[in-house]
DNA sequence: CACAAGACCTGGCAGC
DNA sequence: TGCTGCCAGGTCTTGT
């Protein structure tokens, strides 16, 4: 699923069309999430109106009068928005319904998703409190990214998609961030030298930018808010193109696994 | 502290 | 047409 760019399309999508917006009924099917959806939930966020749509990392951050909703779409999550009277199908599992007549639905075949109100601030809960930067905002470059590595003889691309380090960065732009980057994915992170950790900063920045405008990418599940795919998936240079040509030098794309997700980079230009 | 591996789930697809 | 096994965009927890 969604790693930043989807999530911030997500919320992108839905924020004109939700804030102040009242909740006027809230409906679950399926309370078996991430973190089991708890009816103080329901009690906690019915009648309150919506100020604000977030986000901090993948998580979207539904802001209310009092304290926030919290909505992760794991790997198979999606928002959309409906009208009241549209039959729910199967993994709908939590509608937030507005009083505008429309309806935020949660889809999640998974489940490794989570809609969960918490009170404020946010900022301190410890699903968030351990966030590294926002890869898109000042607080990020090289440096950071330098420095995070002192110690670490995890591969590089393992240190770039952990969220105390950076957010955001899951495995498709990983992959492709490092490819950009000419850095080979399993070098260990405290080998990489500071003016390629420059490099990488800008990519990873570059990439995420470039998958926000396209609304995304679309595997399989992803869906905007209004139903329609994302298109960078058309924009890939590495992710899933396991032998074929390499778009800058020809030679084939090889996969591997490195901490038990699909790796793939080009042997001649990645050093 | 750093790291690897397992856990959580369902659905889609390849191969037999 | 089944059935089986493997794979998938993400974290969180456990054990070394």
């Amino acid at each position: 699923m969604p790693e930043l760019p989807e999530v911030e399309t997500t919320r992108r999508g839905i924020a004109p069309a939700v804030v102040q917006q009242r909740i006027v009924d809230v409906k679950v099917r399926e309370r078996r999430l991430r973190i089991p959806l708890t009816p103080d939930t329901e009690r906690a966020v019915l009648g309150q109106w919506i100020q604000a749509v977030e986000r901090r990392g993948k998580y979207l951050l539904i802001a209310l009068e009092r304290g926030v909703v919290l909505v992760h779409l794991g790997m198979s999550g999606s928002l959309r928005l409906v009208a009241v009277d549209t039959p729910p199908r199967r993994h709908d599992h939590v509608d937030l319904v507005l009083g505008n007549g429309r309806c935020l639905r949660f889809h999640d075949p998974r489940r490794f998703g989570l809609v969960h109100w918490i009170e404020s601030p946010a900022e301190a809960h410890p699903l968030l409190c351990h966030l590294g930067p926002e890869p898109l905002s000042e607080q990020f470059d090289g440096q950071v990214l330098y420095q995070r590595a002192a110690k670490r003889r995890c591969a590089v691309k393992t240190l770039i998609m952990d969220s105390r380090v950076v957010v955001g960065v899951g495995n498709i732009y990983a992959n492709e961030a490092l490819f950009l980057a000419g850095i080979d994915p399993r070098r260990a992170a405290r080998e990489v030298s500071i003016e390629q950790y420059q490099a990488l900063a800008e990519r990873i920045r570059q990439v995420l930018s470039a998958a926000i405008e396209q609304g995304g990418t679309t595997l399989r599940d992803f869906v905007r808010e209004d139903g329609n795919p994302g298109y960078f998936a058309q924009a890939l240079r590495v992710y899933g193109r396991d032998q074929k040509p390499c778009v800058i030098c020809g030679a084939p794309i090889v996969q591997t696994r490195i901490a038990q997700r699909a790796t793939y980079f080009c042997t001649q230009c990645q050093h």
